[in-house]
DNA sequence: ACATGCATACTAGTATACAAGATATCACTC
DNA sequence: GAGTGATATCTTGTATACTAGTATGCATGT
């Protein structure tokens, strides 16, 4: 059930850079579909605020289109835990539930490093420059400060050993249980130095599997991984207002 | 996004036992997610045939509800790849795609075996009630013959884990993944001893876990969800039609 | 007999109208 | 000033009408 009916939320603040997010939308395409995508970045990427009012005429209003794939576009971001909705009250932008985001970490590390051990089965050296290259783009995303194609670059490069694995669609399953660490993520971003580390790491991991130090290579994911888990300590604390408990 | 556009379907029977899951919804609650509860459980069971013919006029039909609410929890079952939605063309029930099986056993073991780990740490007289309670209940409907309600109690029981690990969160996640083996698992259930199978593998692991063994705990359960996946071999001949490659 | 074209009856996608509950405002009463 | 109640205006949920593709069958023409 996508619907929540408890507590009481407080509608706060409009404030959006909807223009942001508005951009023209392929009519040949189901909207619906393409609604959900836009949305679920512009929340992920911290576009839309924690708390915020995504009313259902708003959406409908930003992209020039009717409630009816505006809708269907909501219930899922309200599965995803991505936004609350309150019948006849008002859907609001989601907080950061810690709760979910050490859920989110504790299946992420069991699944990544699962993947991994299995990709290191096939690792060639073809996978090898797919990686290289993907660090690559993060490097030139990191100087330029673009946050966002980082940590779609960064996605891609941890994609390669789902795809490696023969395990592509364990992919979509990752990436739905890091949604919320992604939220955070983006918070962390911003943070000096922080993808130069995330580079760092990701360099180490291929490093090990090109020995073929599978062991190593694991070893060095599992830290890699939590080591944006603990940046959530530091974090907190700077945006308080965006957090809750569960 | 939740359409496909590829390939024709085989628009086949419509023969369906419609009135095995026409039951009254409530009305007081949103009847997207109520219609997406049933129709889950009339595909994973089996009530629902693969490739059979769901359009949206035929569910408004069996509720005696419109096509707004219908089309949500379409949407959300094409989502789960439960149905494949064909644009102008019509819904049906997704056949059972084997590399998704194969890829939802991959991530269901990395899950729950990790779970586990993390449960033994919190193990208990009081879960291990709670888990001899759902094995009688099982061995019940086990000598009833009911399969749908050995189903449920088993989930149950996996789900412990999940609550003594402080990750209940994480069993929303295993239910997912677990989707088309659940599929399968509901042709192998009227299979003579497949329960009985089944219960035995359970006491193992909470013997076990009762001895403050982890790991042979962890390897038991390792079996036990192997077990289900050797049986997809002997099925598959069986319901050919039922199943596609990818 | 076979192929082509069209009418028809489906389908899903979208837009709009209506219903019902929740909230906020504001006037009024005490 | 505090409290109460009517009301206007939000919200989401539901129902229905419309659009535009697709499959099918039948009539027609060769």
């Amino acid at each position: 059930m996508p619907v929540k009916r408890t507590a009481a939320p407080q509608p706060p603040p409009d404030i959006a850079a909807e223009a942001a997010v508005v951009r023209l939308l392929n009519r040949k395409l189901p909207a619906a579909g393409q609604i959900y995508q836009v949305l679920r970045e512009a929340i992920i990427s911290g576009n839309f605020h924690p708390r915020e009012a995504i009313s259902e005429n708003r959406i409908c209003g930003m992209f020039g289109i009717s409630r009816s794939p505006v809708r269907i576009a909501l219930t899922r971001l309200a599965e995803d835990g991505l936004i609350d909705i309150f019948p006849q009250r008002g859907s609001f932008v989601a907080p950061i539930k810690l709760q979910q985001v050490r859920e989110g970490h504790f299946a992420r590390v069991a699944l990544e490093l699962a993947v991994l051990r299995e990709a290191a089965k096939f690792w060639s050296p073809r996978e090898s420059r797919m990686a290289i290259d993907s660090i690559k783009a993060q490097q030139r995303f990191s100087k330029e400060g673009d946050a966002w194609s980082f940590h779609t670059a960064d996605e891609q490069f941890h994609r390669i050993f789902s795809v490696c694995a023969r395990l592509e669609g364990v992919w979509d399953t990752i990436q739905g249980v890091k949604t919320h660490l992604d939220r955070v993520r983006h918070l962390a971003n911003p943070v000096r130095g922080h993808m130069d580390k995330v580079i760092a790491e990701h360099e180490a991991v291929v490093a090990w599997l090109d020995g073929g130090k599978t062991e190593e290579a694991i070893e060095s994911m599992r830290q890699h991984l939590d080591s944006l888990h603990t940046t959530l300590a530091r974090l907190k604390p700077l945006h308080e207002d965006y957090f809750v408990e569960d």
